[in-house]
DNA sequence: GTCTATAACCGGATAGAC
DNA sequence: GTCTATCCGGTTATAGAC
């Protein structure tokens, strides 16, 4: 194990991530079948199953590469923006713009990701480490934003904010309008009435609304969350 | 085309419905291949073909089975409840006791649901009249109940409430809480809540806001509703 | 138009030899 | 680690029978 070279093996690991990559953005990801991937690399089919036990495997590499570009792009709006509407619209801003370039795989591959039972769905145990960074960021947006919030709140907010990252990216998926405007209005809409109602809980009049959804929170919170989905059994039901 | 007789045709096509749908229940849908179906009906593969073009078709013809049933309970349900809330609380629970025993079938076919390019998403041009009809439902709902509610939002909430027992369907896909006992607190809450909320935007100072939701909702709306998906492309991205 | 039988294609996945 | 051969199941094709 010498630290400065890579082994053979995670030579060919990576030459054939690369391929499948390079593949799945020129031809899409049905389109890519496993046998290309393999020709293309060179390698024989078994040997990439070797390094990807599934084709759904090259999702998870995609997953990171695109967070490590985004939380590169976030940490920049936390640093500009102090409000938690601004800074809430500045990170779904920066996230469609790096997303969009992928809007044909990403149709491709929420295929695989909707399936609970999939390891790439994004409540599966194996993207938790993903999904905890996620939250982690969105904790930190919240912590540093200047306006008034209800504590009880403040601590469901993260957690909130993630679920409804998610419902944007749902969204965004399903949108089929030029450059994902729709999506665009979406964040900008709602982004603004986020950060209004957020601070509008902090008046009296509205504690007895406020403490209906912590409660509705609460009773709901732990799916996706603390439970262990068992491991996807691969043709099961 | 004598009325009262089926022609072979149609007792054949249903024969291999039938046999599909109890070994979906049986075994599970991944488990159940097109030849298992046909070699059970006692149809050769061709047959089985030439009534179902692809396995997906079987999932139309079973969520019509549901909702014609779904239908059914909550006429039921508009009879006995007179405020938005209970009326609401009163489908949700039902469809989660209609659904309950399809699960796991539910879970399997989520796969094929969830993708936006398959004739069998909700949000596909053929899924547009079974869409339709639940939409409409909710109208019916909304219009029966006795609250005083904003005319704008009045016109909005049946849509809303459509796309929102969407989201509880996704939760519940999601669900592995024993007897589904965490979508069932959801409903509870949310119905709850909705209900609150919806009065709650009648009150004057609350006007701002209400347009703020209207807004939001206009410049989204229209996905999934007027827009014509491209049918899908068999393998395509 | 309804149906059979059979073979074949394709692509994800696996087994087992080297 | 890497290969070849094979399985499996959705899907298609063909050619012909009723």
């Amino acid at each position: 194990m010498n630290a400065g070279k890579q082994t053979k093996g995670e030579r060919t690991k990576s030459l054939i991530l690369e391929t499948a990559m390079t593949l799945f953005q020129e031809k899409g990801y049905d389109e890519s079948t496993m046998r290309n991937i393999a020709e293309r690399a060179g390698v024989a089919l078994g040997n990439a199953y070797y390094y990807f036990p599934s084709k759904e495997h090259f999702i998870h590499a995609f997953y990171e590469r695109l967070w490590n570009e985004q939380l590169l792009a976030y940490e920049g709006v936390l640093e500009a923006e102090s409000t938690l509407k601004r800074r809430l619209l500045g990170v779904l801003v920066a996230e469609l713009r790096i997303i969009e370039p992928h809007h044909r795989l990403c149709l491709a591959l929420f295929k695989s990701a909707a399936d609970p039972r999939s390891p790439v769905s994004p409540f599966s145990e194996e993207s938790r480490p993903l999904r905890e960074s996620c939250i982690d960021f969105y904790r930190r947006l919240v912590e540093g934003a200047t306006e008034t919030i209800p504590p009880e709140l403040k601590r469901e907010l993260p957690y909130l904010l993630w679920l409804f990252h998610m419902g944007v990216v749902l969204f965004w998926i399903y949108d089929r309008s030029f450059g994902s405007i729709r999506t665009q209005k979406l964040v900008l809409h709602s982004a603004d009435l986020i950060g209004n109602l957020v601070t509008l809980m902090s008046v009296p009049v509205m504690s007895p609304i406020r403490q209906r959804i912590l409660n509705l929170i609460a009773a709901v919170k732990t799916e996706f969350l603390d439970e262990t989905l068992p491991p996807l059994n691969p043709s099961q039901s």
